[in-house]
DNA sequence: AACTATTTATAAGA
DNA sequence: TTCTTATAAATAGTT
């Protein structure tokens, strides 16, 4: 048992691939995020899995790495890049705005449910200890996640620009 | 003597960021590889070096895989959204950054679980769904569910510490 | 998702 | 840089 040597080819059965993949895309991910780290380097990763899937990693990010490194060839006025920053970033906002406003209350309803099933403290002890400890690791968990979150909202409004400006450059040639 | 194990941060002697950034930057092109290979997957790899400069690995090339992950979100008005969908992928990518705690990286795992309930995009068909609408959703939600959280986090508190003040108080009784 | 026997990657040293 | 080597880390096959 354990690990075994396996030869250089694609794996045929497909259910073993497909769980190879998974194992050593992990792998690859965490590889490219020490070398970031113990290097202070950008690192740009996608990947297609054999279902056509896309995943990708990126620190900073996937879209500015790209950019930077398409950018050698093509760049561009920098006036432009700041125009269409601002134009994005209230189209976004504007965007945000109005999702988030439409779904509020369906959104709290939902959260309420969600609420009253996790933590049932009217028809059980409410006042039990490892009820406590899971509140907080659940708080805990929030605040991660909400960072991640926050992250991920501002790539997207960062990519949003970099694709109207790109965009836009197609349309100026 | 060997191989030791170091710590997870930026090697602060140049020389040896250097040499560290080469050997990994082979290993890590390696295993790409290996991915592209035994899975038969398209992946695609940006470093800079800590000099700024450009290496990268593509299978079959960066420019077309680059091409096929930002394609989807130049082809519509909807883009931003359709981005959106592929930066959710890096969820991945940005969790595993987050993972430097091993508590964390559990509670972590669990709001893993929980996310991707939440957002079954990945088991549906990831690329047609627009997911700045779920994001925000889901921003939402944990500000919500936070508010909620505090409140009862600072309820159960508050019963604790009276449950133990009356405990107390009738051990020294 | 775990486990673990092995293979593979790699930090130091030369 | 390239090689060596002791050890850390990844992972193939299994449960």
């Amino acid at each position: 048992m354990g690990r075994r040597k396996i030869e250089m080819k694609m794996v045929k059965d497909s259910s073993s691939r497909q769980v190879t993949f998974s194992k050593r895309r992990t792998g690859l991910f965490k590889k490219a995020n020490e070398l970031a780290t113990l290097c202070a380097v950008q690192v740009s990763i996608i990947v297609f899995s054999p279902g056509g899937k896309p995943f990708s990693f990126g620190n900073p990010s996937v879209t500015s790495i790209t950019e930077r490194f398409l950018n050698k060839g093509c760049a561009r006025p920098k006036d432009a890049n700041l125009r269409m920053d601002k134009l994005n970033k209230q189209l976004n906002g504007t965007l945000r705005e109005l999702e988030v406003e439409k779904k509020k209350g369906e959104i709290l309803q939902k959260m309420m449910t969600w609420n009253e099933k996790r933590l049932p403290a009217e028809k059980a002890n409410p006042i039990d200890e490892p009820n406590l400890e899971e509140l907080l690791k659940m708080k805990m968990s929030l605040e991660v996640l909400q960072e991640i979150l926050r992250t991920r909202v501002s790539e997207m409004e960062a990519s949003s620009s970099l694709l109207l400006l790109s965009r836009n450059g197609l349309d100026e040639n």
